[in-house]
RNA sequence: GGCGGUGUAGCCAAGUGGUAAGGCAGAGGUCUGCAAAACCUUAAUCGUCGGUUCAAAUCCGACCUCCGCCUCCA
């Protein structure tokens, strides 16, 4: 079995992937701030890794998987505070909807979904570890973490000290500013601003915790003090991650992720302009599952490479249906090839080109998940199937195999294909068979008026019939 | 200003030195009573300028576009 290849934003280079336990695989991915629906930026960062999780199963590895929730922070104050509720019942109405969304979407769930409210203690001597050593410093119920003391501080993002300083002073103006050692300092413990405000009691007070330590916690906790891949979007490279490594690595004194993957980003609307909170172009996957199939939105953005990004178009969209249909055709057609009485032919030309595929696919996959030439394999191979499955002598054998294999690649993508094909099925089958006979009457009859009634009487109950040399077949669309 | 990414046919997009994969859309064809599906055929010299080389989309230099991060953000 050949290695995958990972690009590192640690080395800015693409290397080999080696566990740190051979066949098993450490993944920790930053999940959500459970504030509101999750928008596609948040589903493609849960896409992206969830691909590269199935692909990982795919070789035969053991993933385990963690994806954290943010469930206490200022926007899950602000939020709750504008809603007239609580933050616990905040986090609580989109934990659910953000399962409800990855499952529609088919994304694995993960191993674990630690959530930072349930992880306060552990928080807490976290932070204390990093005061003993030095790492970090308490001021008024606040603790910041000495980023010049940690000597690795902006390796991750490339950023230096210096440029990091003149960015940081220009904001420096804030109460919080004027209470840090110095302004590249972040906070790990923000102490409680208003009464009503969510807080626990600490050392330095009540309070609750900074944004980036949960992460550190939970993944040194549930993963290990070492892992081998740590996720999210490009966005988090700095100062998320970069405050994550200095934290983590200041307490454990061991090498905190040895494999840093960063997804690209979404892009929406007509001129493609970024999505962000100033332009209001937010798009919810709550509101687009009420108009598009799940499963297109899954394919389409599972089929653009998790570094590239995503121009979010009803076009595009609408291009992934396109390619999911003619799965599905070839399926249905290959359903009914393999059902009828025809003698089967062993093709080699067939058996090759899916060998062929399934070692592209691999090589593809193994290069830093190069999912579109994985899928021009599949491309490729899907003439010679239809070929095969639509002539007179189809081997039914490798059709069959190809039937397997399929299901497995397109597993990766987080399509399934019995979903693609489930739709075959149905309680008025009866109903449609009888209506698909009296018309096959009528065509023998040559009875063109009836038989043309009858087609657009089914194609108003959803039903596209085909007429082949081997008989009438229907989908339902 | 610093760091990083990007620019290939109408659209999506492979391809890091040997003379441009694939998909969608379009066009033509085969099959069909018609249709649908399937199958076959069909399009670009690669942001701009200059350089290196027998040879560059691919290397070097300059410039330009667009984008992200540097402050909460997938």
């Amino acid at each position: 079995m050949l290695a995958v290849k990972v690009y590192n934003t640690l080395t800015r280079k693409k290397e080999e992937f080696k566990p740190l336990v051979p066949g098993q695989i450490s993944m920790y991915v930053c999940g959500p701030t459970v504030y509101n629906y999750i928008h596609i930026g948040n589903a493609r960062s849960s896409i992206a890794f969830d691909t590269i999780r199935r692909y990982f199963e795919y070789k035969g590895y053991q993933v385990k998987y963690v994806s954290n929730f943010t469930d206490v922070d200022d926007k899950m104050i602000n939020e709750a505070r504008a809603e007239g509720t609580t933050v616990p019942k905040l986090a609580e109405k989109f934990i659910n909807a953000f399962l409800e969304d990855t499952t529609a979407l088919n994304i694995e769930p993960a191993t674990l979904h630690p959530r930072a409210t349930h992880e306060i203690n552990e928080i807490i001597k976290f932070i204390q570890v990093l005061i003993d050593k030095g790492y970090a410093y308490e001021v008024d119920g606040d603790v910041y973490y000495r980023a010049k003391k940690f000597r690795h501080y902006g390796q991750l993002s490339d950023q230096n000290i210096a440029q990091l300083e003149e960015g940081a002073s220009e904001h420096i103006n804030d109460a919080e500013q004027s209470r840090k050692e110095d302004p590249i300092d972040f906070a790990l413990w923000k102490a409680q601003k208003e009464p009503d405000e969510i807080a626990w009691d600490s050392p330095w007070g009540k309070g609750r915790p900074g944004w980036h330590i949960e992460c550190s916690v939970m993944s040194t906790k549930y993963l290990g003090e070492t892992i081998d891949i740590h996720g999210g979007g490009q966005d988090l490279e700095f100062p998320h991650h970069e405050n994550e490594i200095a934290q983590s690595e200041a307490k454990t004194g061991q090498k905190f992720v040895n494999y840093w993957l960063h997804n690209g980003f979404v892009t929406v609307g007509k001129d493609q302009e970024k999505m962000s909170k100033s332009l209001h172009n937010f798009v919810t996957v709550h509101d687009i599952l009420k108009k598009v199939d799940p499963q297109v939105l899954r394919f389409f953005m599972a089929s653009v490479q998790y570094r590239r990004q995503i121009n979010y178009s009803e076009k595009n969209l609408k291009q992934a249906a396109t390619i999911l249909d003619r799965f599905k055709n070839t399926l249905t057609d290959i359903n009914y090839r393999l059902a009828d009485e025809t003698v089967s032919e062993a093709s080699e030309e067939l058996k090759q080109a899916i060998d062929a595929t399934e070692q592209k696919f691999v090589a593809a996959m193994d290069d830093d998940f190069n999912v579109q030439n994985a899928l021009t394999a599949i491309y490729d191979l899907l003439p010679v199937v239809n070929a095969n499955a639509n002539s007179e002598q189809a081997d039914k054998a490798e059709l069959q195999r190809f039937v397997e294999k399929f299901r497995s690649w397109l597993l990766v993508f987080g399509v399934d294909t019995a979903k693609l094909c489930a739709k075959n099925t149905g309680s008025n089958d009866d109903e449609i068979n009888a209506l698909v006979k009296k018309r096959d009457e009528a065509r023998a009859n040559k009875d063109w008026a009836t038989s043309d009634k009858i087609r657009d009487q089914l194609k108003e109950m959803g039903i596209t019939i085909q007429d082949t040399p081997q008989g009438t077949r229907w989908t339902r669309d």
